[in-house]
Parts: structure tokens; sequence; C-alpha cells
RNA sequence: GGGUCGAUAGCUCAGUCGGUAGAGCUGCGGACUUUUAAUCCGUAGGUCCAGGGUUCGAGCCCCUGUCGACCCA
């Protein structure tokens, strides 16, 4: 489709939403000739009216007034009737005879002046509910630049979506529901975009790209960043409480480090500069270690030009956390201590959607696996039932793969020996040889093999010592040099963290580097560059550090239960709304 | 990059053997004074993703393209 036909199509699908937009116009219209702000900003500001309650002070007024299953009993609802103003979106209207339920939804409680002080509040976020009761014998003052509810009459211009303010009492239905009649009601914000109806907002495309409307239409996706947040806010305080510093390095480099992938590039226009953003905070922050901030640590956004998948966004966010006088080996024990704590702040904080969340894990966080990259590979080797050449011989011409996929049987046919035989004829060097034959010989498998004692759920599983050449910024063992003090932690078959205990000998630092650059002149793609500055830094001496990063998307992914990362990132990138791709361009046609 | 599935009303989806385009919800009009996906009556709403082909006839079959989702790399 030409992008001319793309949008003749589109405005002639805007045209049939039109219609609906120009109903709901017309109501705002109405409302104006009436003498009504459709779009009014008065709320908190009139005198002489009781302050907007919440809807959970509400519900808290009447904590006691409800039967063993919760339900709100009509006489004792009655007997603490309050007078109330509320104010919400409505998203659920039904009229029937001379009454009318209207369903708000807002801000479930939000902290008074004398709460804000005390720091383990607000302990939670969500938003609730609350029913109107509109009864057409109501009456009452009206409300400033209101309606009196006496006739219903100003029900007729709202709308699903819009925003309202309503005055009244507080009272329990025959089913047992609190709510509010009202004696008074005004639209304080018209909608002129009708919200997806009931049957819900599924196209998984516009949901992303209309993130406003998603959240509103899906209850569950708005639980889901409750939990990013809460995520979020739970590294900061773990890391907090023991000392760390919060700290802000560049976005904007002229060097690429810290990590291997591909960056996106800029220019700085007034210093004739080309810069790239940053693919990964590391170098920056081992800085920060030299020059004393013995424990510091930056929750990242970074930015890879790479593809996009259920698993990668070009941007993305790492906690990244560098603590001197410590080794791989406390960053394991801390690893541990600080998802326990994560997950029990999560449940903590939103607990509905815990639940949801907890049902879908299909791995446990109470007992982790600590195994060297060696071992793994042995064990894989053993259940697979194959020689030990197979994993280092894969590449050789005179390979025997297809007697070992015979050896393999059970997991054989899943052993990818095309691509691991193609991975291993790039290597050009026994550490890089040894990482493919874990990467798909034991990788693949880790959930597999690696269950809790009831076999039900998997366990998360540190990978550890991990080949020098595949990773240029770790130490070396001191009992095996050919070797680093590293791990990777994989939960649910994922990647979520990788650390190490530093590499602080600058000559040997300034040998990686240079190793990098060798690789990059023989073609390769993914490397990083010589940091000067850097070697610099470690020349001025940098304590033993141990280092740790952790990609918070794909915690939130494994924490919530979420397929796609585009579900645990806001407005996730997409290609532009009707474009046409690269290669379909009128020029090409006719 | 490879594979699988998909695109039909504002939303969610049916569409039989190739024979005049369907439902529910939403919208609009009406009935109903405590509803919980309310119910009932009426009414409006479509360039069936685009282009080409086969055919007397294509939403349906074939080809090409676009976009999306998922899986694999």
């Amino acid at each position: 489709m030409s992008k001319h036909e793309q949008a003749s199509h589109r405005a002639a699908t805007q045209e049939a939403a039109e219609a609906l937009v120009e109903a709901r116009r017309l109501k705002t219209a109405r409302l104006r000739d009436k003498g009504l702000n459709p779009f009014a900003n008065d709320v908190l500001a009139r005198d002489g009216h009781a302050a907007l309650s919440s809807f959970g002070e509400v519900r808290e007024h009447h904590a006691g007034d409800r039967d063993g299953e919760g339900r709100y009993l009509r006489e004792a609802v009655a007997k603490h009737s309050k007078r109330v103003r509320v104010a919400g979106r409505v998203i659920f209207l039904r009229s029937f005879g001379g009454g009318a339920f209207v369903r708000l939804r807002s801000w479930s409680k939000l902290p008074d002046d004398a709460q804000t002080t005390d720091p383990t509040l607000p302990s939670r976020w969500a938003s609730e509910e609350l029913q109107l009761y509109c009864q057409s014998k109501s009456s009452g003052d009206p409300l400033d630049g209101g309606t009196v509810l006496g006739d219903l009459g100003v029900l007729d211009e709202v709308d699903l979506g819009d925003f309202v303010e309503a005055e009244g009492t507080t009272m329990a239905t025959q089913k047992g529901e609190l709510s509010v009649t009202p004696d008074a009601l005004r639209v304080i914000t018209k909608a002129h975009r009708p919200l997806p109806t009931k049957t819900s907002f599924k196209d998984v495309e516009s949901r992303y790209r209309q993130r406003y409307v998603d959240l509103v239409a899906n209850k569950d996706v708005a639980s889901v960043f409750r939990a990013r947040t809460a995520i979020v806010s739970a590294v900061r305080e773990y890391l907090d409480r023991r000392g760390f510093l919060e700290v802000e390095t560049p976005t904007m480099s002229r060097i690429v480090g810290g990590a291997l992938a591909k960056p996106f590039s800029t220019h700085h226009n007034a210093l004739d500069l080309d810069l790239f953003l940053r693919i990964a905070p590391e170098l920056y922050l081992k800085r920060l270690v030299v020059g004393g901030f013995e424990r510091v640590y930056e929750l990242a956004r970074c930015y890879r030009n790479e593809g996009l998948s259920t698993r990668h966004n070009p941007e993305f966010t790492m906690l990244e956390y560098y603590q001197a006088y410590a080794t791989y080996e406390t960053l394991m024990d801390q690893t541990e201590e600080l998802l326990r704590y994560v997950d029990r702040r999560l449940e903590e904080r939103v607990p509905d959607g815990y639940q949801a969340f907890k049902a879908q894990r299909s791995f446990s966080l109470e007992r982790f696996e600590r195994l060297t990259m060696r071992a793994l590979v042995e064990r894989a080797l053993d259940a697979a039932g194959l020689p030990p050449e197979a994993a280092f011989g894969v590449g050789e011409a005179d390979a025997p793969i297809k007697e070992w996929a015979k050896l393999a049987k059970a997991r054989g046919r899943e052993i990818d020996w095309a691509n691991f035989k193609k991975g291993a004829q790039k290597c050009d060097s026994r550490g890089e040889l040894a990482f493919a034959a874990y990467e798909y010989l034991a990788e693949p498998f880790l959930t597999r093999d690696y269950r809790s004692a009831c076999c039900t759920k998997s366990v998360p599983v540190f990978v550890i010592d991990h080949p020098l050449e595949t990773s240029p910024l770790a130490r070396k063992k001191d009992s095996d040099p050919s070797l680093t003090d590293r791990f990777e932690l994989f939960v649910d078959g994922r990647e979520i963290c990788n650390a190490f205990s530093e590499l602080n000998d600058p000559d040997d630092q300034a040998a990686r580097f240079r190793a990098q650059v060798e690789k990059k002149a023989r073609g390769a793609e993914e490397t990083m560059d010589y940091d000067e500055d850097y070697v610099r830094a470690l020349e001025h001496g940098m304590p033993p550090t141990a280092g740790f990063g952790m990609g918070i998307d794909r915690l939130t992914m494994i924490l919530t239960g979420s397929a796609s990362i585009r579900d645990v990132i806001l407005f996730p990138l997409l290609r532009p709304e009707g474009a046409a791709s690269p290669g379909d361009s009128e020029d090409h046609r006719g």
C-alpha cells in the first residue's frame, strides 16, 4: 500500500470514527449553551463546600459497616451516612426508569500533609471505583456552576469516559454496594473520544500506540506498570539502605564501552562532535569508585541500535551498581537477597496484581543454584549422553554431528547443531569455544534441568566463571587465569543479571582493550573501543571492586509474568503510524 | 533473516460449497425507580488491508506487497 493509499484508507476510517466524536462535541456545545463549563478547572478552588473526598476515604469511613462477605449493610451505612464530594472518570453508565448508576474511577487515596513526612507512605498505589446512584427525586443545593440533579437532565450530556464531580450522601444499594447518592452533579471534563467497549481493547498495536486508552480499558495493564514502579522503588530502597550513592552519568559519549552492542550515533553542533548514546554506564561508574564513591549505582536508561523483539527494545533501563571491597561472591549473596526483597515489596505495594503475577510464575525464588560454566557443560553433555569432544570439536570439518545428534536422543533434536557449528567456527580461542558450548548445550535447558524440590518450578541459576576472552572488563581468576570472577543469573531461562569482580589492573585492562580493537579490525561488529581516560583512571588506582548489572525491564517481565518487553515499557518504540517501509515508496510504482 | 498465524462495522469477532455483508457491544431513539457484562423494542453504521490473477460471479481460491502478533536465529 502506498503512503497515499494508506492515508486515504486512514481518512475513511477516521471519518467513521468522527461521527461518534461529533455526537460528543454536540453535548459539549449543549453544556455550554446551558452556561456550564465542560472543561471546568475550579474543582478544588470553590468555597463553601466539603473538600474533595478520595474513594479510599469514603470506603474507610464505612469500614465497619460490612457483613462477613464484604457487602455493605444498608442500615449500618445509613446510620453513618456522610456528605461527600467526589470526582472521577465515568467508566460505567446505566440509566433506567427514574434512576441511573454511574461508576466513577479515581486514585484510591492520597496522603494528607501529615502523612507525607512518614517515609513508609504511601505504601501502595491503586485506583478505586465508586458508584453513584442518581435518583430523580433528589434535590439539594446546586454545585457552583453545576446543576441540581432534580430531573437527572445533566446525565443526558454525560458519556463514558467523561470526568464528573458529584456531591451527595453515602448509602448502600440492595445488593450491598457502597454508593453515593448525589443531589448535584456536573461534568468537569468532557471526553470527545469514546472509550473502548466492555468487550475490551485487545489489538496489541493500538494498545501500545494509545497507552492512555490501554491503561483505562485494561485493568491488569495498569497493575503491571504499578508493579514496575514498585520494583524500581524497592531496588532503590535496598541499595540506599546499604549506603549506596545514586548518581547520573552521561548518556552521550565519544566512546562506545561497557558492553558489547551496536550504538546509536548523534551529533553536537556547537562542538561539531560526533557522539554515541551509551550502551552501558559501566565505565563512568567505575571512574567514580576511583574517585572514592565506594558504593555507587545508577538506574540507567541505555540505548542499543539493534532489532526489536519480545525481549529487546532499543531503549531500556539497567541497574548497575559497584561495591568496593567486595567480590562477585559477595554479590551473588546480595543478588538473592535483593530479588527476595523486591518480591516482598511488590507483594506489599501491589497486593491485588501480585496474586495474578505469582500464579503465572514457573519459577521460585526460594533456592538458587550456583554452577560453573564448565560444570554446566559437563552436566549437559552427561544428560544428553554426549562425549566430551562434542563440546569443543563441533567446529571441526570432520565432526560427527549426525552421530552425536543420534546419541543425544531425547534432547538431541532440541540442540541447534547447525548454529552451534556455525558459532564454533567463528570462535578464535578456546575460551570462546567454551562459551559457545555452554550457550548451545546447557543454557537452553536451564529451566528444565534445575528445578525446585517439588519439581513444579524452576530455580534461578547462577552461571559462574566465564572464559577470559568473553569478559573484557572482568578480573582474572587467581586460581585459573583463563577464567574470570564473573556470574550471570538466569531466572526462568532468561538472563537478568551479569556481574563480576572488576578488573583493576590498568595494564591488563589496556591489553584487553587492545584485543577488542584488533577484533574490530578483523571485522567483528560488537566490540569495545579503547578508552584511554578509563585506563588513566585505573592507573590512579581502583580498590578491589565488584560490579553488578541487571535489566529492569526483564526483571519486571519475570516478576509480573509478562511475555513481551513491550508490556513493561509504557511507550515502546514502534514503526511510525501509517508509515510505508523504506523500500516501498511511490517512486517504485508505475 | 527464517517459520507460523492474522487484517471484515467505533470495539470484539462470525462468515458454510465461490452466489446480495452478519452478530454482540458501542452510538442514536424509546420502555423500565437499587443495576452489577442488566433486560426489552426500534434504528444507524462496512473501500471485507492494498494491487494483480482465476471465474459468469471472489470477503472466501492463486500470486505479489504492506502492516501486525507469536516462535526461532
